[in-house]
DNA sequence: CGTCTATTTGAATGTACTCAAAAGCGGTGG
DNA sequence: CCACCGCTTTTGAGTACATTCAAATAGACG
């Protein structure tokens, strides 16, 4: 199995291998195409996802149909939408692949009995979720503060060649401007 | 002892009358005067908060110097600069207070020394930190998808009866638009 | 009561948007 | 293998939401 979420994990708690062997088989290994859905808003949100490789958006539709774009979650990166998951109640946000993707799968209910099993388990999530809340912070201040040239930069040094590998549109979606902004964004500079 | 923050984290999980107590050692109330200043840029953000009564701002400087507030922490809410805190590094925010307000605080060690004796702790963050991180999602997705009067009246009803407490400034801070333009859009409705 | 800061209002400006059309690119089938 | 179709990106022209600058008014606090 690919060790990358074990090394995920080991950032910041450590181990004994036998809980990481009962922890690899709670999950569950998942391939999807590219353009394909993972979770289709309205639908409850039955697993949190590890992205090994390939990579998926996780988006919201406002009331004018525009999609926004909260998260790219390439290999090394985890996806879910939270609030779904936790309560089990119909997804406000999206899922899907941007490319052929490939991922590793635990269910709201092994989650619970990991937490129970493992207890340090909580502490991994409540690091990990401590970092994304950091993460997001920082987003808003960027999103009122910068202009959408500077944010533009700030992404391309968060998802570190990501953007040769995703539709401009997409880029556009997470940034919170117009794709066709975007393109006059790219021409004036480099 | 005010017990808001016991009917604060009852909402979590459930402690014995025992972990309660030895909970409650482990905070300290600090009172603090309007437009005074609990953690300064700069400084390593010594405490995580929890505010009891009056108000908190939890704001960031930009290069322009101009402040953008992430968080208003009245009554029952939490307030950190998250990663000063957990890394002990200096603190890119700043909170101060907008209204005299009485708090209770809990060093970094302490909460170290907490997670190890009463480990279900470790959970009540983790949902702590995960609301914080929905929270934030919703946020921008209103701050790239509403217009900054929609946004104005999702304030309203994220922080009840605040709008009287507090500057108008601090408002549009935290909207992302300047006074003079909430200015504007107040007299345009009611 | 006087001073200092916050809010309001007016006028000009800018950043990013919409609409529309053309050009480019990718996948699919003949 | 190339031609076609659909979707993405580019480009142009006009527009809107929110800003800046400036001045006047209102409020808060010692």
């Amino acid at each position: 199995m690919n060790p990358l979420i074990l090394d995920n994990i080991a950032k910041h708690i450590q181990l004994e291998p036998s809980e990481a062997d009962y922890f690899l088989t709670l999950l569950k290994e998942t391939k999807i195409k590219k353009n394909s859905v993972l979770l289709r808003p309205g639908d409850v949100c039955k697993a949190l996802t590890f992205v090994t490789s390939g990579c998926l958006r996780l988006y919201k539709t406002d009331t004018d149909g525009k999609d926004h774009i909260l998260l790219f979650a390439p290999e090394g990166w985890w996806c879910t939408d939270s609030y779904s998951f936790y309560t089990q109640t119909p997804a406000e946000y999206g899922i899907d692949a941007l490319e052929d993707t490939t991922c590793l799968q635990i269910t709201a209910e092994k989650l619970e009995l990991l937490y129970k099993e493992v207890p340090k388990f909580e502490r991994f999530f409540r690091i990990l979720f401590q970092n994304g809340f950091i993460m997001y912070q920082k987003r808003i201040t960027a999103n009122t503060s910068l202009t959408a040239e500077k944010r533009y930069h700030r992404f391309k040094l968060t998802y570190p060649k990501l953007e040769q590998r995703i539709a401009q549109k997409h880029i556009a979606s997470y940034l919170g401007i117009t794709p066709v902004f975007l393109s006059r964004l790219r021409k004036r500079n480099g």
